[in-house]
DNA sequence: GGATTCTACTAAATCGCTTTTTTAGCGTTT
DNA sequence: AAACGCTAAAAAAGCGATTTAGTAGAATCC
């Protein structure tokens, strides 16, 4: 009817009142305590009345606060990114924000930029997912797997100790010793750490990681195409190995298939041990074994902890960690190696006994 | 140093000129056409020193243009979801856009909700995927997968009927015969017109579809759960089949999983196609034949559409229909029906030949 | 009964920009 | 010399809220 929505004044003014005094009621200031409440309740009708809803922008200008998040993430389609949106998500629309996303897809000149734009664009915090962050800005900023101690930053991490412990422990358990891994890309934010705590795990086992063994995944695509071909190289070492850690769920499933186009089976051959459990992996053939990393509730903490931090700014507890712990999601790509390598296990087995 | 960001007020001051001039040249005004270079590269010059950004709320609340698109999907981490948003994306970052996501999960009363919200966010325009679409409003709709005919609204479909063709036809020509099939939930937009097309081409083929072997996919779960549950209803129904058509590959997988519980084997006992090609297909064990749709592609389109119907309003054409084309993708779950069932495809071969 | 405190509001200043309308000065026509 | 048309810029009116400071009138206090 009217041309456009309802605006305060045209509300004010159909009321005889001034915006001032609609707004306060509105807002259920304190200032308005000393309304009578028929006054309120011929505000409050007459707003349902002609669906009064105030100019978002309009108010965001004026009072500073958007009630929007930026989301920061490498890739929106790679089932590790999406399942910590979904976690974010819930969150935040619960609360009443919404976020703005965006993903660089690796490239530092977007990691540069969207932190920029988006704090153009008011949002009240951030939360970077998987990325790299040094920036220290004026609204809170969330890290999901972020390791940098920057300020005014806290990051959400996983026990990367634990997670490489019950890994390993588990094909230790199950009687490898010749266990081959595939390294993240350097670019991705949780390859160090994850690296350093296998390697600690692997001296604590007394287990060899030897260099032949060790593949980097290469190239910035989303798809398990890295993991087949870092896969492929460390066939071509000729060096056997009869397990196979992955640096994740996605590089895993192409490193599958190379097993299978090599003509090893999985796990009768080699082993393989994933990690994130995203969605997929475990309605891959045979299920993926994997370290489930609660990439659902580290959105939904991101989320927590950054809308929490906006609403009460603690200058004191600025930059700190909260950490969650990984869970071995045992499937069917492992099982104890075959026939061979079973006298060598016995074999180790008893002097692992004895070092204790 | 400054407390806050420059303004275009103290830009101005700094300048010795009005707001108005500054804000004139650095929109790049007809207006300001008459002012001298010289004064312009002043302009340009201060702006570049301090470092000055308009600011967005204000001038958005006084242009009443946001860049913003918002984007409504029934899930952000079900591999067509966020497929389709990958494409939207790419192409609404490129073009200076953000956007804005809200899943509402199938929840009708999100569904109503999220619109109005949006749009009080001031969003200059909206996609809606695979989400049932009624409203018509002030700013231009497209959708991924929507099919009501609604005024403003620009419906981005599949090529259902080639869809149905390639995969029964497929089949078809393997020699399958007994084809048990998985629809959509009801509240997929899609459900609808995929199986009129099914049936369509199977009375073609002479095909005759039994309802023993028709199963509905229940529950809004975005997890292979839902396939693998409707997959067991169908087996129980004791009718045999040598092919199974799901509904999408997330069923798909979960079909798979149901048939070897039942100690079948696919493809040698059982035929699947899928539907969709989500980033996981190709890399299930056995891969996953399925018909694509190239998501990403119509994701892109989306925004392209949207931005353009943005950009210049043809009141004419304003309610259309565009449509993509379907790809089958043979991998490795089907394969033509075994032994017994062989013979019978001789059979209804040499009928079908002399049918022609 | 004058001062003080409430009550019930309103005025007005922002927020930071856009955009239409004016203006002031100067050179050019007719 | 009056009228006109440029040039270069400024004034001012919004956009639609929020929020602080203020005020008129009634009630209360001493």
């Amino acid at each position: 009817m009217s041309g456009r929505p309802m605006s305060l004044k045209k509300l004010a003014e159909h009321l005889a009142l001034s915006p001032a005094t609609v707004s306060l009621v509105i807002n259920r200031s304190t200032v308005a305590d000393s309304i009578p409440q028929e006054t309120k309740d011929r505000i409050f009708a007459a707003a349902g009345k002609f669906k009064y809803r105030p100019n978002f922008l309009a108010r965001t200008l004026r009072s500073k606060r958007s009630f929007t998040i930026g989301v920061i993430v490498p890739e929106v389609s790679d089932g590790y990114s999406s399942s910590v949106m979904r976690g974010i998500e819930d969150y935040l629309l619960q609360e009443g924000y919404f976020y703005f996303v965006a993903s660089h897809r690796h490239r530092p000149d977007l990691i540069d930029e969207y932190p920029r734009l988006l704090l153009e664009r008011s949002v009240d915090g951030l939360i970077a997912v998987d990325t790299p962050w040094n920036l220290s800005l004026s609204v809170p900023v969330v890290t999901v797997s972020g390791h940098n101690d920057v300020k005014g930053v806290t990051n959400i991490v996983l026990n990367h100790r634990r997670a490489a412990e019950i890994a390993l422990k588990h094909l230790f358990r199950l009687g490898h010793r010749h266990i081959a891994f595939i390294k993240g890309q350097a670019f991705s934010s949780d390859t160090q750490v994850r690296w350093t705590n296998i390697e600690r795990v692997a001296r604590q086992l007394k287990l060899r990681i030897s260099t032949k063994l060790i593949a980097q995944l290469e190239g910035d695509s989303p798809s398990p195409q890295v993991g087949l071909k870092a896969t492929k190289r460390l066939l071509s070492g000729r060096k056997p190995f009869t397990a196979l850690f992955a640096f994740n769920d996605i590089s895993a499933m192409g490193a599958i298939r190379a097993l299978r186009d090599a003509g090893l089976r999985v796990p009768d051959d080699v082993s393989v041990v994933g990690f994130d459990d995203i969605q997929s992996a475990a309605y891959q053939n045979p299920g993926l074994t994997t370290v489930r990393q609660p990439l659902r509730e580290m959105g939904r903490l991101a989320a927590e902890i950054v809308l929490q931090r906006i609403k009460r700014p603690q200058p004191g507890l600025d930059h700190r960690q909260t950490t969650v712990e990984p869970e071995l999601i045992v499937r069917e790509t492992t099982c104890p190696p075959r026939s061979a390598t079973t006298r060598q296990r016995r074999a180790h087995n008893k002097s692992q006994n004895r070092g204790r």
